[in-house]
DNA sequence: CCGTAATCTTTACAAGGTGTAAGAAATGAC
DNA sequence: GTCATTTCTTACACCTTGTAAAGATTACGG
């Protein structure tokens, strides 16, 4: 999306640029009102520098929530997605993520209202939750997990179990070990792993769940006006 | 902590409040932006007499969340919580609790950013997840669920499940049927439960809660019983 | 080096939102 | 009917976003 046909931008330009994602990333993480006004001055430029690189307020966030989201992935990327069991390679990718993420707990958390756009938001999280589901589909192909569940589906829980222990060590609830061991062991669960000393599963080539028990379905309807 | 000794409030008073809320709620599901103003012109009066009610547009959405809160409490005690097996009462109770929170997308979204203080925050949602603690624990005791997990680490698995599904029906992924199988079969494996439809999880076939858990603490069993 | 274009700064303005205040008008309670 | 409560009107101060144009600086290419 970025277009990199930028037709010689001066060197100042982008350390200005640079300076003034910084300092956002800072400020925004230590209190998501900051104005416009106080991020510049803490990038050292004035605020009508800072319209000249970004449109508008919003503009900013998402570019700041960009940054850290590369940062995420980096971290993800030297997790070895694809060496050893894919369980232990989930729980390594689960944690560089959580690790980073848990550096700017605001800012992840404003991401969700800057998203109205559900597209936007997919589009952005997407790196994520495609390295996750490689590993979850490579371990379903291996018998280590259910093959049966949508891996949409588990990519789905694997992140929101991520977040029940991120949030349970934020709320004073757990330790980071308790949360890590808990997370471990409700993950692997929910994921249908199997005892990691063989036994392979004998099931193979179901369809995914879903057609079954049909009849508790409409609870779950999703009632608009 | 709300203070009961009313003295006199006029019933003119509580009729403005109430429409007050009503339009706070409709309008900040719609655009969570929207100006004190507009709600004022919305709810029919002006929005001095909000300030009258209200002392800061953060404590009128806070007070929207509130009744959102109310809403979802009363539907989940319709439920019927005591009574058939834990998992079923469980579900219901997602059910209901989703089925409320479905119908304010938007405000309920806002709610993480409005709490800057976890305390608050847990405290808001304190009702519900006391319901589904109730539940779980419930079903431990009745040896549905495994019951040397935590309670509250439960709890937070099965909110954060809950959110997975219908984050994923809101995105189009899933259709709410679809989600709420897949949340079904999740959850209950999560739970450590005894599989009800032919699920393929042999009852020692799921890693038991410490089988990872030796060298470490694993201070997440549940402690007590 | 030096010219030129890009970049930054200064200054200024318009619009809209929040929160406060005081007096007048109305409405309900008793 | 009286009186306290509630609401309305009007007004103000302050902050934030976004836009605009001028001049001053700086970097880049030759």
């Amino acid at each position: 999306m970025t277009p990199r046909q930028a037709p010689h931008r001066r060197a100042d330009a982008q350390r200005s640029r640079a300076a003034i994602l910084d300092a956002a990333v800072r400020l925004l993480n230590a209190h998501p009102d900051t104005s416009v006004e106080a991020i510049a001055t803490a990038a050292g430029v004035t605020r009508q520098t800072v319209y000249a690189h970004f449109p508008s307020r919003e503009q900013l966030l998402t570019a700041a929530l960009d940054r850290i989201t590369e940062e995420a992935v980096a971290a993800m990327d030297a997790a070895g997605l694809d060496t050893g069991p894919a369980a232990g390679a989930l729980l390594r990718l689960l944690d560089a993520s959580n690790r980073t993420a848990g550096r700017y707990p605001v800012l992840l958390q404003k991401i969700s209202l800057l998203s109205v756009d559900p597209h936007t938001d997919h589009e952005r999280h997407a790196p994520v939750a495609d390295r996750l589901k490689r590993v979850i589909q490579r371990g379903q192909e291996a018998g280590e997990f259910d093959g049966r569940l949508s891996p949409d589906w588990l990519v789905a829980v694997t992140i929101n179990l991520g977040h029940a222990a991120s949030g349970e060590v934020d709320a004073g609830r757990m330790s980071s070990e308790e949360a890590a061991e808990a997370l471990h062991t409700s993950l692997l669960r929910a994921l249908g792993a199997v005892a990691p000393t063989g036994t392979p599963t004998r099931e193979e080539g179901v369809p995914p769940a879903g057609s079954a028990a049909k009849a508790r379905g409409a609870k779950f309807r999703n009632p608009q006006k």
